[in-house]
DNA sequence: ACTACTTTTTGACTTTTGTCAACCATCTTC
DNA sequence: GAAGATGGTTGACAAAAGTCAAAAAGTAGT
């Protein structure tokens, strides 16, 4: 749990009189490269932390995969709309490197944060912080060519581009992989 | 007042204990068609409510304006990331008709949520709601052609059609003035 | 080290969308 | 009610990216 822990800390504070709960009802899991957390369909009832590894999500249309985010070590992820609304999620989640993720349940967070409501505030500022990442790359998609958008990623998450498979970057891309390829060979010239 | 307070508590609880603090902080105001409550560079310290008319919020790039966002009646707007980070916006937000909105700024929303922390959980689930809206948004301009976008805003969101120029509607889906316009003539017939 | 499998690259061609320019229709305003 | 704005439409052409197919490179697993 310690990374969990020491992770948030550094941005937000963690009221000492919650902490123990929260120690205790994330649990720690190993997954393997390829697991799905989730599928499409399901309700997706865990929020994950990543301590080692990286997973992504992805949409399936017409057979084809559509990557819809990257998560690495010290990110929380799930499928956020299935896991709030208690809705089938439209998604899947995959693991991308064997991992170590540290769980906790809906009903659990729901639990934690009754008990705990000093923790609603550390709350809202991780949602502040995510839906800022979520606007940032929604705005660059927008306006940016496929060159420029590959460039940016480049620049600013080369993690990204170093860890995933290109087929997965070039739909996080809004690209065919051919075309992702293509760039990244003018790029080294 | 009375809007505001009407139109969150249908969907989110306001403590009683709050609502007349609340009602205190906001500050109703009228804004003219084309007025720009912020431009690109300033910070945005304001978060607003629309009670009645529309507005949007668009980038610059290149001499060009490409939409972001539009706001509507019983929605809240302000250019979130400047407004939580009081960094300089990257956005302006344009009046597109004439509006009554309220107004609150962000040290006294922090001053509110500081003296009601009880506050903080319907915060939380305005950001969930707005989280999730913008993520459905992204994986739709992700994953679908321009003429599918048009057709899923015509059935899902037909205000903005109705009421925004052609023009702020084609860069809001990502495409130009002239595509757009081919699009809805096809769709026509 | 060899096969089987997956991922990436390359080439030829097609489709989609953008750009530029002209034109038309309102709507405003003096 | 004429003169500008503003907003929307249309046409011809150009550029960007997608598709299909095949080759090449990389990665396991035995």
């Amino acid at each position: 749990m310690h990374n969990l822990l020491s992770n948030i800390s550094p941005n937000f504070k963690i009221p000492a009189t919650a902490r123990e709960a929260l120690e205790h009802m994330f649990v720690q899991k190993q997954f393997n490269k390829n697991e799905l957390l989730i599928e499409d369909g399901q309700v997706c009832r865990h929020m994950y932390f990543l301590e080692q590894g990286c997973i992504r999500g992805f949409y399936n249309i017409d057979g084809k995969d559509i990557s819809q985010w990257f998560g690495f070590e010290n990110d929380f992820a799930t499928s956020f709309s299935s896991f709030i609304t208690r809705h089938a999620a439209k998604e899947y989640i995959q693991v991308v490197e064997d991992s170590t993720l540290w769980c906790i349940s809906r009903d659990q967070l729901d639990e934690l944060l009754s008990k705990y409501p000093e923790l609603e505030k550390t709350v809202r500022l991780i949602y502040e912080q995510y839906y800022i990442r979520l606007e940032e790359r929604y705005s660059n998609a927008h306006f940016k060519t496929a060159t420029e958008r590959y460039e940016d990623l480049l620049k600013n998450s080369p993690h990204i581009i170093q860890r995933m498979p290109l087929g997965y970057v070039a739909s996080y891309l809004g690209i065919s992989a051919e075309t992702l390829s293509r760039i990244r060979g003018q790029n080294k010239k």
